[in-house]
RNA sequence: GCCGAAGUGGCGGAAUUGGCAGACGCAAGGGACUUAAAAUCCCUCGAGAGCAAUCUCGUACCGGUUCGAGUCCGGUCUUCGGCACCA
């Protein structure tokens, strides 16, 4: 009996694989079809690698080491995503520079990816904080500046006092930081922008071009994006000479106009607000500053509002309307709304908190419970009297047209890309502002972040702007001071892909031959949290770099898989507050890096929500010593035929090739049992058999079977370099197919039949074995199911 | 709230285009081996009725389409993910 040790097996091939460089890519060898496989970049927190990572990361790892016996040159890199909060949070507590706690993580993170075998090149490693990849990020934003993609104007953030900072819509909870409990309110800053509205068409567009993406991402993303074609309206303030301008999508409702709402934000707001209202309105717009766009927008949630004291003029019928103002008005868009009561719920909500008048313009629905928005008859409408909505909408925007009162519009909700962070962990951007007045760019990059005492933003102003030995500075002999604030952390994951085909390269992004052979990345996995955010903005910077030459695609991620989230024992989430984080580092050290892949990719489909449940780990390990005593303690392995085993091996082959295509692991590994299973009661196993099931099972456990390829196929060569095994289709079809006999949709019996036997042949033994004579309807669906069915 | 996804045994899950519901694994119970234990191997394992062959029910809930529905359609409930400076 030779015992099976997995830790002294791990350890071997770790250094073996990593010695021999044998999966270093040479990424100029253009002989072979390339395969790219890449797993979102983790952040390198303190807590280390979390269980859920591995379950993403083995699925890529499957794939790359298969289609590397497949004969593809594959590229799998992996790398950090090394600016973030936690780092700079870290810093402010210690006073530690945030690159000495990001450095000790990320040589964690390597450790422990390294534990569990993953086929990375680490030679092609990067990571984000590093001056040599962020002198491409600020590059790159350097290009949309120059192309007039970027600017720089007052935006509102949450701003807390306590904190001395700006804070994510997260981190707010109840009006107050969630860290400290802080009191937060909106406050306008002085911010770079970045016009992705630009992009929306094609964004939009491209999505169309993806058969390999979800679909729901792909909707989640058109929702963002949100397109919708309306109109324009001007309102007069009445005896101002001001006016603001609506958007609607129901131009046709323009006559059921009762008030306009303004978002609390709104400029105009100072200018508008009569004396009387003033208290009132100053309240208002002070409760609004600490909501969250989330709670302002709930349909149900109670519409607040105050009356500004101001009329508007409705451009269609001359009619006087009061001006509101609300938070569900957002201050993207237009910041202003027409109010139709009638037909539009959240409208509807509002005037009866408010008593304002509800006015009827189409016929249906029931006023006294809630807004009618379903299409109807216009009524009280002038000229659209006897439309339908669509008629209405257009006669409507044409009358506008006509009379210069609006115009035709496109509309997105998809937001500019605010780009500035009141943070020092982060890519400076390489703006200076010149005493002259003038704002340019410094093109000496890369702009090296300052080393600094103190990390903490203090008097609203950010981290760097206590730098000031770096920050004052002169271009072309004029004096001028540098941007302070730093980019946001999606900046360097909205391009990286690019980056690792070529990562070492100081001249370039990447070399352009080498981006044309290795681009679009062939398989992209990381979570569905990711839906919106990294997986637009990184389409975003894609396209805009397809647009300047250096990116060959304008799609990067060709196959896209989200894994689903790891849950704790009972379905909840894990984390660190409730203190059922599993520690990989104690899985591996207890059951091995095999056991756990096979777990993980066992658990169920790559893409569902999944318990963790530590004794099914046990079942992991049993499988794995079971193939150890097949190969290694059995004497079954021959050189001889065995027909009871034919059929069922090119099945496993098929299945688990087709699986592992498609993502379906927990079913391959099943199938991969079934077939171990079934060679445990034989004798013999023949020697074609047990090598190519070897290489089936390598890319879920590859310590175990490079172990076992070594002691009983080929000491010479590692298992990773040999060909994929090959299916016979003839082999893989059952001559005999046993199907069931319904009588009336019950079962009542079984019979065999040859595959594709004859229809009335088959039919004649169904009846026979169930006993009828006469059926009213004979169904049979060819080698499935025999029902007949018969009247009483 | 809006958008997206998912609900199948004690548990994780399986089930081509609608065609034998519960593959594979875990747990549990019984047995073999052992002085004993561990490991391993064999058997049972959705619920109910029956001595039994067998029958009835069963894929979150209500209804529909169909010879036939876990799968398709309409509605309801629950859980999870996203919602713009967390990662």
């Amino acid at each position: 009996m030779i015992p099976f040790d997995f830790k002294a097996i791990e350890a071997k091939w770790r250094e073996r694989w990593e010695k021999d460089g044998t999966f270093v890519t040479d990424i100029r060898d253009f002989s072979k079809p390339k395969f790219y496989a890449l797993d979102m970049i983790p952040y390198p927190s303190g807590e280390g690698l979390h269980v859920g990572h591995p379950m993403g990361y083995t699925s890529t790892d499957i794939v790359s080491r298969m289609k590397r016996m497949q004969g593809f040159n594959v590229l799998h890199p992996i790398g950090f995503d090394s600016f973030g909060l936690p780092a700079e949070q870290f810093a402010i507590k210690t006073g530690n520079h945030p690159g000495v706690f990001t450095d000790k993580n990320i040589q964690n993170f390597t450790r422990q990816l390294k534990a569990m075998g993953f086929s990375y090149d680490w030679t092609k490693q990067i990571s984000t904080h590093k001056p040599e990849y962020y002198k491409w990020t600020q590059w790159v934003f350097e290009q949309l500046y120059k192309d007039g993609y970027t600017s720089h104007k007052p935006t509102y953030v949450n701003w807390c006092e306590g904190l001395d900072t700006v804070l994510a819509d997260d981190e707010i909870v109840d009006g107050k930081s969630e860290r400290g409990g802080f009191p937060v309110e909106k406050r306008l800053m002085k911010q770079w922008i970045l016009n992705i509205p630009a992009y929306a068409e094609r964004l939009l567009a491209g999505l169309d071009e993806l058969p390999e993406w979800p679909e729901s991402t792909k909707e989640g993303q058109r929702n963002w994006i949100g397109k919708s074609i309306g109109a324009e309206v001007e309102f007069k303030i009445e005896n101002s000479g001001l006016s603001f301008r609506v958007f609607t999508t129901r131009a046709d409702t323009l006559f059921g106009v009762t008030y306009c709402v303004l978002c609390p934000e709104h400029e105009l707001i100072s200018r508008i607000t009569t004396t009387e209202q003033r208290d009132a309105v100053d309240k208002y717009i002070k409760e609004c500053a600490s909501k969250t766009d989330i709670e302002r927008t709930n349909t149900n949630a109670e519409k607040t509002g105050v009356f500004t004291g101001a009329y508007a003029i409705n451009p269609v019928n001359g009619e006087r309307v009061p001006v509101w103002i609300g938070d569900y008005v957002l201050t993207y868009g237009t910041g202003a709304v027409m109010a139709v009561p009638a037909h539009d719920q959240r409208d509807y909500l509002f005037s009866k908190a408010h008593d304002l008048p509800i006015k009827r313009v189409i016929e249906g629905g029931d006023l006294d419970v809630e807004a009618f928005v379903g299409d109807g008859n216009h009524i009280n409408s002038g000229i659209l009297d006897g439309l339908n909505n669509e008629q209405a909408i257009n006669k409507m925007i044409e009358w506008l047209e006509e009379k210069g009162l609006g115009t035709r519009k496109v509309n997105y909700r998809l937001r500019e890309w605010i780009f500035s962070r009141q943070r020092y962990w982060g890519e400076p951007i390489p703006v200076v502002f010149l005493e002259n007045g003038n704002t340019v760019l410094d093109e000496n990059l890369p702009l090296i972040l300052p080393e600094m005492t103190d990390y903490k933003a203090k008097n609203g102003r950010p981290p760097l702007d206590n730098a000031t030995e770096w920050k004052s500075t002169e271009i072309d002999g004029v004096k001028g001071e540098r941007e302070t604030c730093t980019m946001p952390g999606t900046a360097a994951t909205s391009w990286y892909f690019l980056r690792f085909i070529d990562p070492h390269n100081d001249k370039e992004i990447a070399d352009k031959e080498l981006l044309a052979h290795w681009m679009p990345v062939d398989l992209y996995v990381g979570g569905a949290e990711h839906t919106v955010g990294h997986l637009l903005y990184s389409r975003f910077w894609n396209n805009f770099l397809f647009d300047k030459g250096f990116s060959p695609v304008k799609e990067p991620f060709k196959k896209l898989v989200h894994p689903g989230m790891l849950l704790g024992e009972n379905g909840e989430k894990m984390s660190k507050s409730k203190g059922n984080v599993i520690n990989p580092d104690d899985v591996i050290n207890e059951y091995g890096a095999d056991a756990m892949r096979v777990y993980e990719m066992f658990m169920g489909p790559i893409t569902d929500a999944k318990p963790w449940n530590k004794q099914n780990i046990e079942g992991a390990r049993r499988f794995i010593l079971k193939v150890w005593s097949l190969y290694i303690n059995d004497d079954k392995i021959k050189d001889e035929e065995n027909k009871n085993l034919e059929k069922l091996y090119h099945k496993t082959v098929k299945k688990v090739t087709e699986d592992y295509e498609n993502m379906s692991f927990n079913t391959a590994i099943s199938q991969m049992m079934i077939f171990v299973n079934a060679v445990q009661k034989e004798n013999v196993f023949p020697r074609e058999y047990a090598c190519g099931f070897i290489k089936l099972l390598n890319p879920v456990a590859p310590f175990i079977t490079e172990e076992i390829w070594e002691r009983v196929f080929d000491s010479n060569n590692v298992i990773d370099y040999q060909t994929w095994p090959q299916f016979n289709e003839e082999l893989t079809k059952d001559d005999e197919i046993e199907i069931p006999v319904q009588v009336n949709g019950k079962v009542k019996a079984r019979i065999k039949i040859t595959a594709n036997e004859a229809q009335d042949k088959v039919l004649a033994a169904a009846k026979q074995a169930v006993g009828v004579t006469n059926a009213d309807k004979e169904i049979y669906v060819p080698n499935k199911i025999v029902n007949l069915i018969v009247k009483k």
